[in-house]
RNA sequence: GCGGAGUUAGUUUAGCCCGGUAUGACGUCAGCUUCCCAAGCUGAAGGCCGCGGGUUCGAAUCCCGCACUCCGCACCA
């Protein structure tokens, strides 16, 4: 079994994730629902980033609306960008996009915007045929990776958003004076997108609805090397990959990663430092990750400099973030469009601020932390989610040795006594050590078993997921024990 | 979307070639055992065999279509 089957087989077993709408023979792919396991990881991780970035650096969370006007997408250059100009073979059915066959058949470059009935000139004009059957191609269309949507009995025209970041750049006016923003000013958002893609596939890894959790740090395009707090980061090593070359993963420094022309900003360097050092704390393995730089043709339409982070899993090489440095792309965008204002003071200067964003896919982080987690321990034949304390489901379990001679009742009492101050999980049923794999396969990292010792002296045995070590521990103290062993970094 | 493989209980799996409404394991639940690492014993629940149609007296099994899952290609601002 390979790792990858191993975490889907966890997920479903004891709730993590599952397909969505699945009794229904119509359900589609791309869908996926977390279970009660799944939704007390995620909260965490999602504290985790709350904790490490927006608080650590004093930024805004917003909640915006996930269906966004036509007008959005406009501006953003979703609805002329975000979509595939594609023609499809009228004899053997296959689906080609319209730029690339023309690229290959004819060698002309054609943009992808280009027009509908230009892609179809050209493949008649060069009497382009299908590459596989030879057959003649229908007329291009444009296949939008955005689901649109009807509002109200009009059916006005409007979008999931394909993002949540154009939330965060349609409110930066009003953010910025309600809620006496300066530059460098981060805005950041947990929400759901939508992308209508052509080939969901391998569960959490490519959904048609997924989370993300965004950051947009909005600055001044002159000042990008003046950072206040870089000095907390700059002796944090980045594992950095060119792309232009073929060289391997460098670790250094942000200072030096700026210095040697690296990462082109002490800006682009210090949010490069700060998601390191949080995702460090998820219990990813660091030492399989990277911030590859990417080249031309893979950055999105809007990017200048982009790094994605990455991660080896076993399905191969996992983008987890896209840090893009977009430019003015988007507020000259909004601001052309809408007729507001998007330009703000920065001391006596009057600017548009430029973009810096951290796009961190949750769904896919949750996947890799839980299958760098996912461990079988030969030596006591079990399986183990090592998560870390602060990020697993359960924080303890709570287990009557034997049912009888009050044991159950004295455990019933803790549990209530701990349930409201951390997820405590009660559990009375089979042998002692059966539940101890159960509790090691939700990631539990502590157990706490009531046995006849306890109505003696009020102790009871404290059981450690990784090491198996057990200790005593008086009742009154099992809370704080909880609380230290269990508190974010 | 193309090509390939697959889909039977929570998980895993037999049965399919050679039609007669389904097998085992693990897990779950209850009881006994009162025990500190998946112990043992007894019992139970759980399946419209992915969905729809066809052939047939009768379909998990044969035929057709569709969906989903996985792999490869293409795609992935």
């Amino acid at each position: 079994m390979t790792d990858y089957d191993a975490v889907v087989k966890l997920a479903l077993e004891r709730g993590f994730y599952f397909p969505s709408c699945e009794v229904y023979g119509d359900a589609q792919a791309g869908f996926w629902e977390y279970g009660p396991s799944g939704v007390s990881f995620k909260n965490k991780f999602l504290e985790l980033w709350r904790r490490e970035l927006i608080r650590r650096d004093g930024m805004m969370e917003i909640d915006g609306s996930q269906i966004m006007s036509g007008s959005v997408f406009e501006a953003s250059g979703h609805l002329a960008s975000f979509a595939d100009p594609i023609t499809r073979c009228k004899k053997c059915g296959l689906t080609v996009r319209a730029d690339k066959a023309i690229e290959e058949a004819a060698r002309i470059t054609v943009p992808e915007a280009a027009e509908p009935a230009e892609f179809d000139r050209i493949i008649d004009a060069e009497k382009i045929r299908c590459p596989k059957c030879g057959g003649g191609f229908a007329s291009t269309e444009r296949f939008n990776m955005m689901f649109k949507v009807g509002i109200g009995p009009e059916g006005r025209e409007a979008y999931l958003r394909p993002e949540t970041c154009q939330s965060i750049f349609v409110d930066f006016p009003r953010l910025f004076k309600s809620m006496r923003g300066r530059l460098p000013m981060g805005v950041g958002q947990i929400g759901k997108s939508f992308r209508n893609e052509i080939a969901p596939r391998q569960g959490l890894l490519r959904l048609r609805e997924f989370y993300q959790a965004e950051i947009e740090v909005f600055c001044n395009p002159a000042r990008l090397d003046l950072v206040e707090g870089f000095a907390a980061i700059s002796d944090t090593v980045l594992r950095l990959q060119m792309t232009t070359e073929d060289s391997g993963v460098m670790n250094v420094t942000c200072a030096r990663a700026v210095e040697s022309g690296l990462v082109p900003n002490r800006l682009v360097a210090y949010y490069l430092g700060l998601l390191s050092e949080f995702y460090e704390k998820t219990g990813i393995d660091m030492s399989r990750g990277r911030f590859r730089r990417l080249g031309q043709k893979e950055k999105a339409f809007y990017a200048e400099v982009a790094f994605d982070f990455e991660v080896e899993t076993s399905t191969g090489w996992l983008e987890l973030v896209a840090c893009n440095y977009r430019s003015g792309h988007d507020l000259s965008g909004h601001a052309a469009k809408s007729g507001e204002k998007f330009e703000v003071m920065d001391g006596d200067e009057k600017v548009l601020p430029h973009i810096f964003e951290i796009s961190m896919g949750i769904d896919r982080s949750l996947y890799t932390i839980l299958e760098h987690s996912l461990r079988h321990d030969g030596e006591h034949d079990r399986t183990v989610l090592s998560l870390k304390p602060y990020l697993a489901p359960v924080h303890i379990g709570i287990l009557s040795l034997v049912k009888k001679d009050g044991l159950r009742e004295k455990t019933d009492e803790i549990h209530n006594s701990i349930k409201r101050r951390c997820d405590a999980f009660l559990d009375h049923s089979g042998a002692i050590g059966r539940r101890y794999r159960r509790l090691d396969e939700v990631g539990a990292p502590l157990a706490a078993t009531i046995d006849h010792q306890t109505l003696e002296d009020n102790t009871v045995t404290v059981r450690m997921r990784d090491s198996m070590e057990q200790s005593r521990v008086g009742v009154a103290e099992l809370d704080s024990v909880v609380a230290a062993h269990t508190s974010y970094p």
